[in-house]
DNA sequence: TAGAAATATCTGAGCGCTGAGTCAATTTAT
DNA sequence: ATAAATTGACTCAGCGCTCAGATATTTCTA
């Protein structure tokens, strides 16, 4: 049986993860160019065999790298909407991307170097298409549900005037390091809120 | 005589320049990852060892290219300032980060794949930043001195916010492809910016 | 239930190949 | 004439990936 995504038994599953989670960190520290198998092999502690067992090759493992972190970014905004008040979405939403799981160094560094060989592997640039797509969707909704509630300006402006706000904040967390920290940046992105949304800046 | 940044003859700038080049478009199309001295000596239409005549090394030739579109863009939004209006100019700043030069499909993915790799190559972190950095600044004047001119919210915060803005549409267009064009992009930017200085709206 | 057979998982030495960098020879500029 | 610039064949370290065999796990049988 194919080793794919399908029927993976819980050894197999718990070896996937433990080596996904080796990728993270390799690619976080020496970037796409210089993860090589032997590096994650090593940081993993198994041999470099076992490597192309379970993914059949280094493009598979780092596919199946992002697909994981996709899914995991998912699963974490997609907790803060169920049964919030529209207000209580849009900053949840905003909270998930500045909450230490999401967007530690290490994290970011994995989504840039991800990002930044999309351009030149298709696999994974609709790969991280999907992961913001869906995302951007929900935060239009949410803004909606929002203005309509409350008032304010045009919910779709809005909505994506928040992403790219926390895209851009995410792009300097990582350039700047430690000089623009993580709670620096939530501090901008609601700062920034109050300002789109004066009406509601005691609630925020 | 090294040659290096120091002392280049003109037919030495002109090849280097041409190398430059050469070396934008392979990893905009390839990826740091997927650019090798072949392929660039190959673009350049030039042998490889005059690559590393050049620029000594692989790494040697790739921080030559930040540094020369580092340059680039400086030059390119600091014309925007001299004897302009602080409206014109915060404008300016704006409108220079979505000029087709500036923020072609090439150019994002080459800004893109340098950033990726910053995390793994400090020599790349520190230019990366600067270039930033002097750029923010330079907001920073622009919205103080609008803001003390025309009023408005806190032009720290005001500068701040433009500055994540416009990053965060390059992450976008840079994602999204031809899905997030370059003109929906600035139109993005100038109805952000509207909402954050309604009493200029009819001048923006 | 024990234990054998079958399958799934894992190892690590090794293979073929590619890519960065060298260098002696050649061409071009001063 | 001298130095600078360029070439391209070459080296060799290191890469992704293979594979024969070892080990663990599950399934079958009595």
């Amino acid at each position: 049986m194919e080793s794919d995504v399908l029927s993976p038994s819980p050894t197999s599953r718990r070896m996937q993860a433990r080596i996904v989670d080796a990728v993270i960190d390799t690619v976080a520290q020496h970037g796409i160019s210089g993860t090589t198998l032997a590096l994650v092999a090593q940081a993993a502690g198994v041999s470099q065999g076992v490597l192309i067992f379970h993914f059949r090759s280094k493009d598979g493992l780092l596919a199946a790298t992002l697909r994981s972190q996709n899914a995991a970014y998912r699963l974490h905004w997609q907790a803060c909407l169920a049964g919030a008040s529209p207000l209580q979405q849009v900053l949840g939403l905003i909270r998930a991307d500045f909450s230490p799981t999401v967007c530690s160094q290490k994290s970011l560094a994995m989504w840039f170097a991800f990002w930044g060989e999309a351009s030149a592997q298709p696999a994974f640039q609709s790969l991280c298409e999907d992961a913001e797509r869906d995302r951007a969707e929900a935060m239009v909704q949410a803004c909606r549900d929002l203005v309509a509630q409350k008032g304010g300006p045009d919910p779709e402006l809005l909505a994506r005037s928040i992403d790219s706000l926390t895209d851009g904040l995410w792009l300097q967390m990582h350039i700047h390091g430690a000089r623009m920290a993580r709670a620096k940046a939530l501090q901008q992105a609601m700062d920034h809120l109050r300002l789109m949304l004066p009406g509601l800046a005691g609630e925020i």
